[in-house]
DNA sequence: TGATATGATGAAAGCGCTTTCAGAAAACGC
DNA sequence: GCGTTTTCTGAAAGCGCTTTCATCATATCA
């Protein structure tokens, strides 16, 4: 059935060249004779040749693709991201290899990315290992982080937002405005930086306003809406008492909203909700959610073109801050 | 600065063997001593050796890399897909490579993915000409299709859902246990398939109960939130008269409601409100949305399996139907 | 014990392409 | 006109790996 593919001799065979001769017009590396060229691409167009791949490859020196590393669990936060380093890839001309990271395999990037499988890797978990990541470094593997900074003071590119103002902003908002002060903080995963940085901004807008930190307001949110509602629906049994949530970021702020219309509190009177991302739901959300706006795909493409600079040898941005912009909707108590 | 990698015989020199014993413990292809493996393996291990994915697919006759064409448009519906797709595609130790069809370039898949670049194709855009499906079919080459059925009536294996039983029970359920009969409906994109089907399924509910198919009541809603708002909008603009929205998609009835929510109309009392997919965020909805529960995860893991069957030659089951089932909540009018 | 299977290894032939390196032909310079 | 560029093209050397094929011990059998 699967007949042989063409292959660049079967190529020059037919149009009576060399494989060198193919491989020019392909590639347009050096000048070849016009009436050549036609006879090249009509033995190309006759033949349904495509180059291969792996070949090309093997031959370059560089493997012309470009690894993801993207944890496992889904978030509408991901498709502007995958979308915004998809496009710059394209244009540049890369592939874009993606990898899934499932929570089982550890570290082991071993087969599908690395160093000798893709030109450059854009990093967005923390399933790679602090080491695996020194390692790739020191052996000179172009990379970038998104939204995480570098182990050991490692001096890679990464990418990220303005949480810590954004949330500042944010806070100091509902404070200000609205008089709240029993503000409830979501953290988000483990060991995740972005909500470091928001909970330092949120803290910071409390402190600003003379407000005491209570470690009681702060709950998992873990950047999902079930486990926020759950968080909320706990708060709402043992009766603690706040007069807005500050979600961690949308997902989380969907679930929240659940949470409260199913126990009855109104929104935003009786609570407050605040997010974090504006994803393109937050502005459908019942009320529309007030949040922080974070250009999710500015800054991928963002990353994307550091690797890219990297990979070309030039000196990529050390960091990439993103800034973001509070935006005002009604989830707050402002009114649309 | 970037050292040059270890290849294949960097290893062989140092542990004092030939290649290709190498390349026997790394792929456990043939017996080798244990002695020599030990030491083969020490060997790798103090080089850092990764074996190169291009030179590994040119040697051997499969790229081991599959492909996956996904269209440009961001939806939630898209991660559980490429999650069940990389799920399964990681654990037949394939890598994925994925490419997002921009709207710019036609049918070029002329580049990354294609006949010798991947060992077969999972394709879910129709950015794809059936002309190029045709060619590629033509030459032997695996794929499936996800959500459209083949062009030609060729016998390509292709995933569908129950999209018309599911759209029709749900349709019958507003009808029969809620009594409304000016049920407006709000397509998909052009030529989508689902969006066909659960079309036919809404007319077939309407015949069915005796309701007069009305083309005013048919819109457009492009699986997109904000198209969708928009539409109703108009139609509120309009004066049009309804009391319930099958959206096509949640995706579409989020924006709906948002839609409904801004004019002031109560959702489910004056307006029911009903979606396809069940996806995360349909019971976070205000109301919880009453929905047709679309099993994606294991569609998309099915495309792959039957992908991965092709490609070991097996005969793969020509279509992959996988049931609906209707979710009710409350934005029909039934009470949680 | 001689003949034959078995286990462990190396040599070497590609896989399909890019890329020097040179050579032939054509164009140029004075 | 004859040396010198400039164009165009082919031969051939790899890129790093897998995989016969062949070889040489060692183990097994009658």
């Amino acid at each position: 059935m699967q007949k042989r593919r063409a292959t660049i001799s079967d190529v020059a065979k037919l149009a009576g060249v060399s494989i060198a001769t193919v491989s020019r017009v392909v590639n347009g590396t050096a000048p070849v004779a016009e009436e050549t060229v036609q006879r090249v691409r009509d033995a190309i167009a006759t033949l349904g040749y495509t180059p291969h791949a792996a070949a090309r490859k093997l031959a370059g020196r560089e493997t012309g693709t470009l690894g993801v590393l993207l944890p496992e669990v889904a978030a509408e936060f991901f498709f502007p991201l995958v979308r915004g380093i998809a496009e710059e890839v394209r244009n540049a001309g890369y592939d874009l290899l993606i990898h899934v990271a499932s929570s089982g395999q550890e570290s082991s990037l071993s087969t599908p990315l690395g160093e000798h499988n893709t030109d450059g890797l854009l990093i967005f978990t923390d399933r790679l290992s602090d080491e695996e990541i020194s390692r790739l470094y020191n052996s000179g593997f172009p990379m970038v982080l998104l939204y995480r900074s570098p182990p050991h003071d490692l001096p890679i590119p990464y990418v990220m937002f303005e949480n810590k103002k954004g949330a500042r902003d944010l806070i100091d908002h509902v404070i200000r405005v609205h008089g709240r002060r029993r503000i409830a903080f979501l953290r988000g995963p483990e060991g995740n930086e972005d909500s470091e940085w928001r909970e330092r901004g949120y803290r910071e807008a409390l402190e600003k306003n003379g407000i005491p930190f209570d470690g009681d307001l702060v709950g998992i949110g873990g950047f999902d809406a079930d486990i926020a509602r759950e968080t909320v629906e706990s708060w709402l049994i043992d009766g603690l008492d706040f007069d807005a949530i500050f979600a961690g970021d949308d997902e989380a702020a969907m679930g929240v909203m659940a949470a409260l219309r199913h126990a009855g509190k109104k929104v935003p009177d009786e609570v407050a909700v605040l997010g974090f991302d504006d994803i393109n739901s937050a502005k459908l959300m019942a009320p529309p959610l007030t949040t922080v706006r974070a250009p999710i795909e500015a800054a991928a493409a963002g990353a994307a073109q550091a690797l890219l600079a990297q990979i070309n040898g030039e000196e990529p941005p050390y960091q990439l801050r993103y800034p973001t912009e509070v935006i005002i909707r009604q989830s707050c108590g402002c009114s649309g």
